[in-house]
DNA sequence: AAGACGAAAGTGGTTGA
DNA sequence: TCAACAACTTTCGTCTT
């Protein structure tokens, strides 16, 4: 009862629908897939000065009980999450002090580091909260599994956040990973690879419709535009031309063909650094999509009417 | 001068013997 | 375990606007 999410985090739209089969909210939004039950782990980390908090603390493994929403505001935004950070920092060292006394064993001590760097890097990504506690719950199995060893922490915590967003279907790229968490992303890619393995956890090849929103709004791309490049990359599926090829090239192609149909040129560089591609692979696609979806004669007429 | 195009060589990851 | 392979990148020269 307590943990009904009403809210989707990400678009804070309220129609939410149940899926029954997985157990989970779905927003029919944005599409975000809000997990019900989720353990919150950041919760702990902002009750440490009340007396309920530390006593449930005391009992051990670093899962609460608490309930999810507990006015914890979906409409904090992300400033309100800069600041958080600022004082975090600072406390940080106070309750490591606290704990010192209280926690003995190393899994806690490595959770409870790997949780504040990992909410520190979901919360530079934009990461919803959803994404954030899957990856909590994706490290902690790992370091349960003794997964971490030999391994740095902040690469495990990186792979976590990688796979959960490529669950939740919010992908990010390896390269906005690696820029935001400060590890190469070869050494991402390899624990990615390994952690998923090792937990058994199912990915599905990341769709590249997911990338087109986040694209679009980042060239400042019409409305219009974008669902065209849905649309185009739709019938680019249906042609398959898309298999086995990098998805964020798919879907940068589809925002460039798009773009220049809608009149709003960018140029190929634009659009290859939005995406983390390059140019190159940008043309390629390009190129077999003008060929096998017949856009040419669409883009001649296109290019007519403007004259 | 800037963008688009394409060829050629190099890189890292997957696959199959 | 290793070699072949596909996708992608880098680099560079040429063409177009």
């Amino acid at each position: 009862m307590a943990n009904m999410i009403k809210k989707c985090p990400e678009c804070n739209s309220i129609n939410l629908t149940l899926s029954e089969d997985k157990g989970e909210v779905i927003c029919r939004d944005c599409g975000l897939v809000i997990e019900d039950k989720m353990v919150d782990f950041g919760q702990e980390w902002r009750e440490f000065d009340h007396d309920q908090a530390a006593k449930r603390r005391r009992t051990g493994a670093p899962m609460t009980y608490t309930k999810y929403d507990r006015g914890l505001g979906t409409d904090v935004g992300q400033k309100g999450d800069i600041y958080r950070l600022g004082v975090k920092g600072k406390n940080k060292f106070f309750r490591l002090r606290k704990w010192q006394y209280r926690i003995s064993t190393a899994i806690e001590r490595n959770l409870k580091l790997a949780l504040a760097e990992l909410k520190r890097v979901a919360s530079y990504l934009k990461l919803p909260k959803s994404v954030e506690e899957e990856s909590a719950r994706i490290y902690t199995m790992a370091v349960q599994r003794g997964l971490v060893r030999g391994r740095s922490m902040e690469s495990v915590v990186a792979g976590a956040l990688y796979a959960a967003c490529r669950r939740h279907e919010v992908p990010r790229t390896l390269d906005e990973l690696a820029e935001a968490s400060g590890i190469d992303k070869k050494e991402i890619g390899r624990t990615y690879r390994f952690v998923t393995r090792e937990l058994g956890i199912r990915i599905l090849p990341s769709n590249p419709v997911d990338y087109i929103p986040r694209f679009a709004s980042a060239l400042k791309l019409s409305a219009e535009a974008q669902s065209k490049a849905v649309e185009i990359l739709e019938m680019a599926q249906k042609s398959e031309l898309t298999s086995g090829r990098g998805p964020t090239g798919i879907a940068a192609a589809s925002l460039y063909v798009a773009a220049l149909i809608n009149n709003e040129k960018r140029t190929q560089r634009e659009v290859a650094d939005i995406a983390g591609v390059t140019e190159v692979t940008i043309r390629n696609r390009y190129k077999e999509l003008l060929k096998k979806l017949n856009l040419k004669d669409h883009i001649k007429k296109i290019k007519k009417d403007v004259e």
